[in-house]
DNA sequence: AGGAGATTGTTGACAAGGAAACTGCCGTCC
DNA sequence: GGACGGCAGTTTCCTTGTCAACAATCTCCT
């Protein structure tokens, strides 16, 4: 009896959607690595840029990353002088993290690097099409109540 | 001088992407996992099945990964009985792998996860949808010439 | 023939994240 | 007021992948 037939990869929307979003973040990752930074530094300066003193387990339940995994990021973030630890609350278990000058003036060098690797991979669509993919994937969050989970 | 804005993380779709890709290949790790596989193990074993006495460098290049990771990879896959390697053609550096018989009468139970992971989170999704999303992530695909991500 | 160079798979060092145990610090309940 | 449980960060170990160096093997060129 012979093997029975499978659905190859490729039949999975998955498969295509992992396959993209894989060669997207590489991309982005060697833009990034040009300035000395990571993908999930990249993730937490942004946040921190927007919002600055946050803590450490929002960070990551808001990435969907381990608390233990946020306390590594800092170090090396840290170690880069793009961020630091403060001590603002009078919990002293949070200790908030907040940018360093060079981090925050970074920050909009690395939003650039972003927006330009955006355009070279999803410019050439039309409006109307990434609006529909965007909405899709929208929807797909919202659906599965999607909120914690990993970043990569 | 106020910091200069930038736009947020979800204005980008590759946010959105890698968003929704993480967490699809995420609960397919939890469903494979039940099985004792990983995701990468998974896509070695398929390959496989489709086509037997697949050599490693040919793997590495097929799925944009390191031939050492590859090696690693294939020493677990025959930790577990579920391929092993082959001395098949003539030049002894091809070391071909090929399915065990519990490899080989897996693939198809792991197929039905892969099946039923993509309708859990695509199968809401309109027949045009779908096509359009796949048929955008195809152009990409396309366009950027992707098909190995540049290893070494 | 025979050696230079390329290719294959393997191995070891390193990076980055998850899981779980551990350390402080806080609030509560007697 | 003091022990106890709960929460925030850290640390340790494990997994998995890359990178770079390596030995074995093949190809080609003279």
């Amino acid at each position: 009896m012979p093997d029975p037939a499978i659905a190859p990869l490729e039949a999975h929307l998955g498969y295509w959607l992992r396959y993209v979003s894989n060669h997207v973040s590489y991309a982005f990752s060697r833009k990034l690595a040009a300035r000395g930074v990571t993908v999930a530094e990249w993730v937490v300066l942004c946040e921190l840029y927007q919002r600055d003193d946050t803590v450490p387990s929002e960070l990551a339940a808001r990435l969907g990353m381990t608390r233990g995994a946020i306390s590594k990021l800092a170090d090396r973030l840290a170690a880069k002088a793009l961020a630091r630890q403060t001590q603002s609350g009078a919990d002293r278990r949070f200790q908030a993290l907040a940018l360093t000058p060079q981090g925050r003036a970074l920050v909009p060098e690395l939003a650039a690097l972003a927006d330009r690797n955006d355009a070279e991979f999803f410019g050439h669509l039309r409006p109307a099409e990434r609006k529909a993919i965007e909405a899709a994937l929208r929807g797909i969050v919202r659906r599965h109540a999607l909120r914690t989970v990993p970043a990569d």
